[in-house]
DNA sequence: TCTTTTTTAGGACGATTGTCCTAAAACGTC
DNA sequence: GACGTTTTAGGACAATCGTCCTAAAAAAGA
């Protein structure tokens, strides 16, 4: 097995591990005889835990562009990817019940811990942020495109958190169809306005 | 000094530590420093740490369950009482900011370590869940109160993540005035006393 | 095949964890 | 002052933590 292979298989178990037993919580021995390591061995690919957990932020990262991308090079209009984001919390609600949102729940620890990856860790939010402001924009929202985001960023969010204490799937989709719902509102509040922004044809 | 005073330090100190360094991080000599007590001395007092959660989790039920009432029982309408929880994100928000909801992140960093007091600790979240379910019922909500205290409460917790992450004050003043703007309008539908419609933004 | 580099296993290290014990100090009551 | 109870301090304990070292095994290149 070759030796990025080995550190890739790390760095998903150390991935896996973190979102649901908290960065904290996991220790090296954890990681190690997830990928049937020896700690010794261990150390060889990573000397340090915070650098483990660069290399995890960093996979975040990667994949959360690589399923922005997706959606947005997709045929799509933007609603459609917004909608694609919102539905995150159905695709996932499984986990979600269990561990929260891998985010959300990352960010909130470091914070609690004063970890200087915290701004790293921050950074998966601008994605999601400045990935949904993007879209809101080309709905034809102009000056609050990036509220909107964090708004709805905010909302998916906080149905993560109460979906995680309640373990209730049926709210969950009852917020994604008020979510979705509140779109359609929003995308004819845009319309209108760039209606009324082209110039007059009388 | 009488012990139940030294307990009640105790309580109110694990309190503190637990919400600004998570439970699992924050250790008994952590406490024990915190309130001037050797560790032996402080083992007279707990003897698990989970008796501590216990004990903290009870002080929060006790503390938030007092400011509700009090919210109730002051001469208020409904509105003006939601408004008060509403307003918690701006009143804590120098805290929030840092370390996030007292209750969600508690909630969350449970769910994780798999611990038994998920259950306990989720009780607070139905002492905001109740409480609100009643205050939408009077406002004039009649089946869909419990969806609109769940909606509420989770776009707050929403709020207070993102406020974490992105330590953006006027971010949380812009969603508590957006859900003020929200309960108005629920608040006019329920007067109206129409079946009032799935939550919704405007 | 011989040599060099990469990868491995296993254990040592000091510190810290939650838990527990013991003995002395402080206290209230006679 | 003497006595029994409550409260205290200090350290022992086994386990685990993140980190680090060393030497052997595996792989690669010549």
């Amino acid at each position: 097995m070759s030796a990025a292979s080995t550190r890739e298989q790390i760095i998903e178990a150390a991935d896996r591990l973190f979102y649901e037993q908290g960065f904290e919580a996991t220790s090296f021995a954890d990681i190690a005889s997830a990928v049937n390591l020896s700690r010794g061995n261990f150390y060889y690919h990573f000397q340090t835990k915070d650098e483990i957990l660069d290399a995890v932020i960093a996979l975040r990262m990667a994949n959360t562009r690589k399923m922005l991308d997706a959606w947005e090079t997709e045929d799509r209009a933007p609603a459609a990817r917004i909608r694609c984001f919102v539905h995150i919390l159905i695709a996932n609600r499984a986990k979600i019940m269990l561990y929260g949102c891998p985010v959300g729940t990352l960010c909130h620890e470091l914070a609690k811990l004063d970890h200087g990856a915290q701004r790293k860790a921050g950074k998966l939010f601008i994605l999601f942020r400045d990935w949904l402001t993007r879209q809101f924009a080309a709905l034809g929202s102009k000056g609050d495109a990036d509220a909107l985001a964090m708004h709805l960023l905010a909302r998916s969010q906080g149905v993560a958190t109460l979906a995680t204490a309640f373990r209730d799937e049926n709210f969950i989709r009852r917020e994604v169809d008020d979510m979705c719902a509140w779109l359609d509102a929003q995308r004819r509040v845009g319309k209108r306005r760039s209606n009324a922004a082209s110039p007059d044809r009388t």
